[in-house]
DNA sequence: GTCTATATAGTGATAGAC
DNA sequence: GTCTATCACTATATAGAC
C-alpha cells in the first residue's frame, strides 16, 4: 500500500517537514503559495525531493488534509463531550486554527482529488457534531432539527472568519452578539466568555 | 480617466465578450481558469486583444466585478422593496447564479486589488440590506439586531451553496427548512415557496 | 482595433548520478 | 535519501506590423 503513489516512510523527518512547511505555506501566504521550488526552499531540501515524498502536489496536498482531519477530530470529539455540543461547536468553529479548513475549501474548487478527499472529511465531522447533540440533547434544547443547529451554527462561524479575512466586518459584532445570546438561552447563562486557543 | 489603466471603448463589443467570457469561465471551471491565452481562445481573440482591453488580468477581474456589482445592486434594491426584506435576502443569497460571488471570494484572497474591490462591494450591499431591513421594520420582527439577521441570513445561505459546490450536503435540507420556518414565523403564513429566477 | 512574434519567467514533473 | 540537470509546458506582458 505504499509502494506507488509515494516513497519514503511515513514517519521520515523530512517528510513531516514537508506537511508542516507546507500548512504553514498555506495558512501565511494561501495555498497558492505551495509549489515545488517554493515549499522546497521554504524546508531547505531540493526541489526534486519534495517529489520523491509526493509524486503529485495532489499527493502533497491530500497527505495534509488527512494529517490534520485525523488529529483535528480527536480534539473536535473531545470537546463536544466537555461542554454544551452547540456552544463547543461555535467555540470550535471560531477558531482563528481553523482558517486552514477555509483554504482547503477554496483548494477543493480546483482540485478534483481534494474535493474529494474534503467533502467526505466533513460529511464525517458533521455526522459525528449532529450525533453528539442528539446524544446529549437536553430540556433546554429548542425544538429544532440537530442537524439545522449544526449547520447553522458552524456555518455562521465561518463565514465570519472568512469575511474577516478579507476585511469585511460589517455587522459581524452584532452576529456573534446574537449566537452567543442565543447560546445562552438554549444552556442556561453560564459563562460564554470564548477563549480562542 | 480611460486613458492609461486600460485601452479601448467601454462599450466595445469585443470587451463586453471578453467579460461575458471570463463570467463564464469563472463559473464553469474556477477563477484559476482564466488566463490571457484560455480567455483569447474562448473568445476567439489573438490573446495580445485580451491585455490591449485589459492591462493586467487584475484588470480584467476589476472589471467584471464593477460589471456585476453594479448590476446586481440594483436587482437587490428591486427585490428588498418588493417583499419582507429579509426573505429578499434568504432567496437572493440562494440564487445559484451569485455563485460568482464564492469564485470571486476564492479570488480576492489571492488578489489585493480583488480583496479590496469586493469587501468595498460587500460592505456596500450590507448597508443597503440593513437599512431596508430597518425601513420595513414590521411588528412582526424579532428584537433583534437587524445587522445580525443580515449576516446571519445571508451568511447561512451562502454557505449552504458553497458546500454544495463540493459535494457536501449533510443536513442542508433540516437548515432550509429550519430558516424558512423562521421567516414564516417572522412575516406571518404567506406562500415561501422559493423561485429562482 | 486586431494581429504576429517574442521576451522573460514561472510551472510540475522526470531521469539518472551520487 | 538527496542531489543536479533538464523536459515540456504555461504564465503575463511587450513591441511593432497591418
Amino acid at each position: 500500500m505504499t509502494a506507488d503513489r509515494r516513497r519514503g516512510s511515513e514517519s521520515s523527518p523530512t517528510r513531516q517537514l514537508l506537511l508542516d512547511e507546507t500548512e504553514r505555506l498555506m495558512l501565511e501566504e494561501g495555498y497558492a503559495a505551495v509549489g515545488v521550488r517554493r515549499l522546497a526552499r521554504e524546508a531547505g531540501v531540493a526541489p526534486a525531493l519534495v517529489l520523491y515524498y509526493f509524486k503529485t502536489l495532489d499527493d502533497l496536498f491530500l497527505a495534509v488534509l488527512k494529517r490534520r482531519a485525523d488529529g483535528e477530530f480527536e480534539r473536535q470529539q473531545r470537546l463536544l463531550d466537555s461542554k454544551p455540543p452547540l456552544q463547543a461547536l461555535w467555540e470550535l468553529s471560531r477558531d482563528p486554527g481553523l482558517a486552514l479548513i477555509t483554504e482547503f475549501m477554496a483548494l477543493a474548487n480546483h482540485r478534483e482529488a481534494v474535493r474529494v478527499a474534503f467533502a467526505a472529511d466533513a460529511e464525517r465531522y458533521r455526522k459525528a457534531q449532529v450525533e453528539a447533540i442528539m446524544r446529549k440533547a437536553e430540556s433546554g434544547l429548542p425544538d429544532v432539527s440537530p442537524a439545522a443547529l449544526v449547520v447553522a451554527t458552524t456555518g455562521i462561524a465561518r463565514i465570519l472568519g472568512m469575511e474577516s479575512a478579507l476585511g469585511i466586518t460589517g455587522g459581524h459584532e452584532e452576529t456573534v452578539a446574537l449566537i452567543e445570546d442565543l447560546l445562552k438561552r438554549f444552556y442556561g447563562s453560564s459563562s460564554l466568555a470564548v477563549d480562542h486557543d
